[in-house]
DNA sequence: AATCAATGCAACCGCTTCTTT
DNA sequence: AAAAGAAGCGGTTGCATTGAT
């Protein structure tokens, strides 16, 4: 009988998240199953899908829960139960994880609800709801640049929009400067592992890479002007 | 400063659903 | 229509971090 592969588990790394953010990026998603291996990653493809949809995604949103994200989440919960791919289709930008993950933490320990006006009583939120300067209100939840922080030194930043198409869009001034920038290390490390040979064929590799920046010298960072 | 408990979240597991042949 | 494989989903676990003593 044939023996498994080892397959890692646990806590990804810096340089398993580079790996497959760099892969996913020029060849795009195929098949879970078979990518890790052309990715050089010792994991599964389940693993590798977990990792990339509620972590690594450009277009996911981290951090504190907004007041109007949080009200959507226990209205639609209240509504659709625990299904929440449902709820997190809701909330573009927030993983169905971590919408599940809050709720168990957070929001199911709640004790009360008020009705009125469909929110929560202050002294129920004023310890848990905490104001995110980065906070977008619901009508601009898309098209807002997103960032994905890796363990360090990796991080990039990018657009995204629901239809798929990268289009240009306003910086949110109230978000710090540093999330528009990538440092040239990480920069770099992407890049060269761009520039490895093909490992597959069949796919439009450029057509992956929208992920474009330009490299700022006042600061030694790569910066990305939020793409065309 | 050290230890323990509580908390939050990333990741795994097993099952279900969807897609392809 | 059936079978097999891939993808998606929700429950649960385990570890890292934080806070209390």
């Amino acid at each position: 009988m044939a023996r498994q592969p080892y397959l890692k588990k646990g806590t990804w790394t810096s340089d398993e998240d580079r790996k497959l953010v760099a892969y996913v990026m020029r060849y795009g998603i195929w098949n879970w199953n078979e990518m890790p291996k052309f990715a050089g990653l010792q994991r599964s493809g389940k693993s590798c899908r977990l990792r990339w949809m509620n972590y690594l995604r450009p277009d996911i949103r981290r951090g504190n829960f907004t007041r109007e994200e949080e009200e959507t989440i226990i209205h639609l919960q209240k509504k659709l139960g625990n299904r929440w791919s449902a709820i997190a289709a809701r909330l573009p930008q927030r993983t169905d994880n971590d919408i599940k993950n809050y709720w168990n933490t957070r929001l199911k320990k709640r004790p009360v609800i008020s009705k009125k006006n469909n929110s929560v009583s202050a002294s129920e939120t004023s310890s848990s709801i905490e104001e995110n300067s980065c906070d977008a209100d619901s009508s601009t939840l898309l098209n807002i640049p997103a960032k994905v922080e890796l363990s360090e030194p990796f991080a990039y930043t990018t657009t995204f929009s629901p239809s798929g198409c990268h289009q240009a869009v306003e910086v949110d001034n109230t978000c710090s400067m540093s999330e528009q920038f990538v440092s040239s290390e990480s920069y770099w490390g992407i890049q060269s592992f761009l520039e490895q040979p093909l490992m597959t064929q069949g796919f439009d590799c450029e057509a992956m890479w929208h992920y474009q920046h330009y490299y700022d010298p006042l600061d030694d960072f790569w910066v990305n002007p939020l793409v065309l």
